[in-house]
DNA sequence: ATGAGCCGATAGACGGCGCCTATCGGAGCC
DNA sequence: GGCTCCGATAGGCGCCGTCTATCGGCTCAT
């Protein structure tokens, strides 16, 4: 058993396609067959249904696969640690965000680049269920989303801020002039909002039915870029996280005005969740320590103030 | 980086001497000279120390050495998961146990035999310090040893049986019309008893101290045979366990008395204790079932009630 | 129905490397 | 100084992982 054709395995079970997984692994499709019918013969089992397509693996095939990324993660922390031990971590540190943290990444991603040069990080954007799959496959490394998510289980939590809203509005509407608004208000502006599908919608409607008003906005859409690009019409206000701001700012001839709260104590927490597992990774290890000195939240408080302020 | 590699590494570490640890792996002196240099240049990192002769590894290698267990126990594991997927386990089943609960060890392995035909056991009489070295570098996949040992830790504990003692005594002794003897009392008799180095004489030595006696062995030993040994001239005693019954009986012109136990609470607890990180390994699951259902216990006192009566 | 296109398996050749046996160099020891 | 033990080196053999080229079969559209 060779732990090339474990690569292999598992770049099959994620492409789900002989060629591409090859062209993942950099080898031929012969060669990733070959290795594949190898490891099936080293382990006298059969591990992918045979067909004229890829149809999947087998129930042992699926066993394995587990046991495939287990494996080659403790060979990538293997090299990791060495990698550690001379005084600089090196490789790609594999970051996974929902849409709504994304804007808060590069708060971690500088400070990590700074400590750690020979570091590359890849960034994806991913719904919280995908950051809890990729995290069991040993896909991303860590993520950032919702901690007060009943789906988390069998990772670490890291809190790192808890977000805080607020109406982003054109200078000349209504709500302009007033230190802050009821989201009973914020319902009744034109608005543009994340679709229902995403978490931080629910949050938000969650926080407008408290106040027995319902949002319908009148554009929905799933990127935060998205939804400030028709914020910059003019036409259109939106509730914003605080942790927003730092990315975007506040949009020429708009404003911001506080949300009030209902309780202060309920401000959803979002933060970085790492794979139980991988708490002896030197990658993860150096992740978090940056994490836990970039003070986030204090970085976020200033922005939030400075912009209320202004 | 190869498989193999990693298994000359460890079998490296374990032999502290290449040729010895080429005849483990079954390959010539030469190849597992070449894999491990080939191993250092791959991490390009030395791993052990060269020299005229063995002289230990490097840090860097101990590191090595930690992730190449785990990942040849993961690979341990990806088979003999397989193979209990095939119905029935194979393999070899590496048991360890203190000298005092070695002869117990026959409850528990005669039912893994029937259920697993296939499975090789084997069983090796450790201390209880070795017993924590073998389990965190996965050279056994459980063992039998007291559970309230202070140094037992990052490992899972599976209460089997709480000992009982027992004085063996000769017929005609002193102590043997009794239906119980105190501590003390026994401390009179001409004794036979384990070595001080020995958990199981330091637990005897607390209950003596616990009635201000102190025991005054005329012969000490390091294995319970030994003891029987002596025990056969009919002109000692000895404070036995109750677990031990079942494997010598009660040698001819012999008699056991009950011990009077302080308090029958604390009775030392003795179990199958596994690393923490086996708990998936199939062989382990598969042994702690038979464990779960095996009533070592009941077995046990049952023997025992047998033995005062007749 | 038939041809185009995609997918995975097969064939055959090349080359790396893991393994062997045989031997060497060096350290420690009577 | 010779003996012994240990690990490194040399050189050859053979397996197998890799490649390119091609085949067989399925799906789908014309």
């Amino acid at each position: 058993m060779l732990l090339r054709q474990l690569e292999y395995l598992v770049a099959l079970a994620r492409e789900g396609h002989f060629a591409r997984a090859a062209a993942a692994c950099f080898v031929s499709q012969p060669s990733l067959s070959a290795g594949i019918r190898k490891l099936e013969s080293d382990l006298d089992v059969p591990l992918v249904q045979h067909g004229a397509r890829f149809e999947g693996l087998t129930p042992e095939g699926e066993r394995v696969l587990h046991r495939a990324r287990r494996i080659l993660h403790e060979r990538d922390a293997l090299q990791q640690e060495l990698a550690e031990m001379r005084g600089q971590l090196t490789g790609t540190l594999r970051l996974g965000a929902i849409p709504t943290a994304m804007t808060v990444t590069s708060l971690l991603t500088t400070q990590f680049c700074e400590h750690h040069q020979q570091v590359t990080i890849e960034l994806e954007s991913l719904s919280s269920r995908d950051i809890m799959r990729r995290l069991a496959e040993f896909e991303i490394d860590a993520a950032l989303t919702y901690l007060d998510d009943g789906a988390l289980q069998g990772v670490r939590k890291f809190p790192l801020y808890e977000e805080q809203y607020l109406l982003l509005t054109p200078g000349d509407g209504p709500c302009a002039g007033q230190s802050d608004v009821s989201w009973a208000q914020a319902a009744e502006v034109p608005l543009v909002l994340l679709s229902r599908r995403m978490r931080n919608r629910r949050i938000l409607d969650e926080f407008f039915a408290a106040e027995s008003a319902t949002a319908s906005p009148a554009v929905e859409t799933d990127t935060v870029d998205g939804l400030y690009a028709h914020l910059a019409s003019g036409r259109w206000s939106s509730v914003i996280s605080h942790a927003w701001l730092h990315m975007f700012g506040i949009p020429a001839g708009m404003r911001v005005v506080r949300l009030k709260e209902p309780d202060a104590s309920r401000r959803p927490s979002v933060g970085l969740v790492v794979a139980a597992h991988a708490r002896e990774s030197a990658m993860v290890r150096a992740l978090l320590a940056v994490a836990g000195g970039a003070g986030v939240r204090d970085a976020l408080d200033a922005l939030l103030k400075a912009h209320l302020d202004s």
